[in-house]
DNA sequence: ATAGGGTTAG
């Protein structure tokens, strides 16, 4: 018998021609291989094997496709299965699930359908990969439901036994289209099943509680799957680490990492960027730069989203001198730094009125071959018009359109607030007229911009015209836009008015904040209505709020010096000894 | 031997 399969073996060998494994060593080459002509290179391939004789195999032909569609080159792939099929060369399963996948890829799920037809006709039977494959299209053309509805089908008429990677698919289309609690129950019903869910299940449902908002949630369900011995992996601590940061819960974000080495589980480079970035967008940029030397002692190189983040950091604070600096050290270390990192510095200068230096900083990225984007333009914008250029601006504005980038809220927000802000509110109002998309039309903080500034530039009707227009359009005006209007109502002496808005917007749920009392306060200290201020102030007070030094100074001019009983003097006495005690 | 899912970060 031994000796049937050593000669079975060597009529093998010997049947296929050199060139055979010839094919087999420049195949493996090009899977392992990276650059610009590995496209090329394997087309150029597949060329002179088609022109072999006899023709090769489909495994040959289907590992180096495979090749072209991991460089996501889709149409191309599926011009060499037609040039395969030409050839009259016989495909198998494998070649046609590809070509599903790529059909899938290039949104034409039809045509992945169709080709079901053709495993039939070719006496296969579709299997688990061709129905993933279809599965993974449906999600890929965010057609969730029908991708449930496939999968539930193939469950019912038993077509055949779903394994982790369709559950998964499954799972990560829910999660894609926020149906967090329909993944939720899927991976329950694997637990009770017998494909049991991997980490990769679970840090799908995971990532996917965080971003809800839900990460007490998403901790429980990490000590459940831990209790039920699936070992959190790197992305299952990130996730989560990334959750509680969004939270604002930065020292227990820390204490994961902690927890993560010690079940011998090594953060990357990812995971310390998300601490990275958490402690700076909360202000201590000391703590993002001890998270950042955690890094580099456990041999983690910090890269260009480190770096951009610590600039962000100081930047945020204004720190200018300290983010040129990490901008000099990265470029020391031969990181380059890209337009998010350049968008800080930007917005940095912009925000400290360094105007010229943004605009050179601006024109030396373009030199360097950056592309700006919107957010690039936007913070341009707002530092023109902060520095009282509003001719500059709209110029820029202009040129960012003519090149094709798209504003969006945040810009509209600038643009609005600063045509206001130098005396071009009719402009403003304009532009916002001409706005077409109904998410813009119908936002409250661009209404609030303008209410904003059309009272300040001293119209005080067209202000509450438009307050009246967002609540016509059946919009929730917020604690920003009552406050506006209260003011509104305050510089014209209306009391009376501002006093029925309150009313009304606490009965609508909206609670007045911090801003608007002070806001209140000091209108009616403004026109000296000081004991309807005092009341405010004690209201205030009572509910947590504290004066702010505007406010507080204000008050402090109030206060006769000797003698004398002084309501105010008491509020504010009080107010220390609050203070006091919370020292 | 060749095919299908995923994944965290600015």
């Amino acid at each position: 018998m031994n000796c049937t399969r050593r000669i079975g073996l060597r009529y093998y060998s010997t049947a296929s021609s050199p060139s055979t494994s010839h094919f087999n060593q420049r195949i493996t080459s090009l899977q392992n291989a990276s650059g610009p002509t590995k496209v090329a290179d394997a087309l150029q391939l597949f060329d002179e094997m088609l022109q072999r004789q006899p023709p090769p195999n489909i495994i040959q032909l289907n590992q180096l496709i495979t090749v072209i569609v991991k460089m996501k080159q889709y149409s191309t792939a599926l011009s060499l299965f037609k040039r395969v099929n030409m050839m009259g060369i016989p495909t198998n399963l494998y070649a046609i699930n590809i070509s599903i996948n790529c059909h899938c890829r290039l949104d034409q799920v039809a045509y992945g359908f169709a080709l079901l037809a053709t495993i039939l006709k070719q006496g296969h039977q579709p299997d688990l990969a061709t129905y993933n494959t279809l599965i993974h299209g449906l999600v890929l053309a965010d057609r969730v439901f029908e991708a449930v509805e496939l999968f539930k089908k193939l469950l019912r008429e038993k077509v055949c036994e779903p394994d982790q990677i369709m559950y998964g698919t499954v799972i990560n289309g829910l999660c894609k289209v926020g149906h967090t609690s329909k993944a939720l129950e899927l991976l329950r019903f694997m637990e009770s099943g017998s494909c049991k869910p991997g980490v990769a299940q679970y840090n799908a449902v995971i990532d996917s509680l965080c971003k809800d908002r839900m990460v007490d949630h998403a901790l429980e369900l990490f000590t459940k799957m831990t209790e039920k011995g699936v070992l959190a992996d790197v992305i299952t601590y990130s996730s989560l680490i990334h959750g509680l940061c969004n939270f604002g819960r930065e020292t227990e974000a820390a204490k994961m990492l902690i927890d993560m080495e010690e079940e011998g589980v090594s953060p990357s480079v990812d995971t310390f960027n998300i601490l990275v970035n958490a402690f700076c967008k909360q202000g201590s940029v000391k703590d993002a730069e001890l998270a950042v030397q955690a890094m580099v002692r456990r041999g983690l190189n910090p890269d260009v989203i480190t770096y951009s983040a610590l600039i962000d950091g100081y930047c945020l604070r204004g720190e200018i001198d300290e983010a040129e600096k990490v901008l000099d050290g990265m470029v020391e270390r031969d990181i380059v730094p890209d337009i998010i990192t350049y968008n800080s510095l930007i917005n940095g200068y912009c925000k400290k009125k360094q105007i010229d230096k943004a605009r050179h900083l601006f024109q030396d990225i373009q030199d360097k071959g950056l592309i700006p984007d919107v957010v690039t333009y936007s913070s341009m914008l707002q530092g023109l018009y902060d520095s009282g250029n509003p001719a500059a601006a709209s110029e820029l504005f202009n040129e960012m359109q003519a090149k094709g980038l798209a504003p969006n809220i945040c810009t509209y927000r600038i643009l609005l607030h600063g045509m206001c802000k130098n005396s071009q509110c009719s402009d403003a109002l304009a532009l916002f007229r001409s706005l077409e998309s109904k998410e813009l039309m119908e936002d409250v903080g661009l209404y609030n911009i303008l209410i904003d500034g059309y009272s300040k530039c001293g119209k005080p009707n067209e202000a509450m015209d438009l307050f009246d227009e967002l609540c016509l359009k059946g919009l929730k005006p917020n604690v920003r836009a009552y406050t506006v209007m209260i003011s509104v109502y305050c510089q014209g002496g209306l009391f009376g008015k501002a006093n029925d808005l309150l009313r009304k917007m606490e009965d609508n749920g909206c609670l007045p904040d911090s801003v608007m009392y002070n806001v209140i306060v000091q209108e009616l200290l403004k026109k000296s209505k000081r004991q309807e201020a005092e009341n405010f102030l004690e209201e205030m007070i009572n509910r947590g709020f504290m004066p702010d030094s505007t406010t507080f100074t204000m008050v402090l001019h109030l206060i006769p010096n000797v003698g004398k009983e002084s309501r105010m003097r008491t509020i504010i006495q009080k107010l220390t000894t609050v203070e006091r005690k919370e020292i």
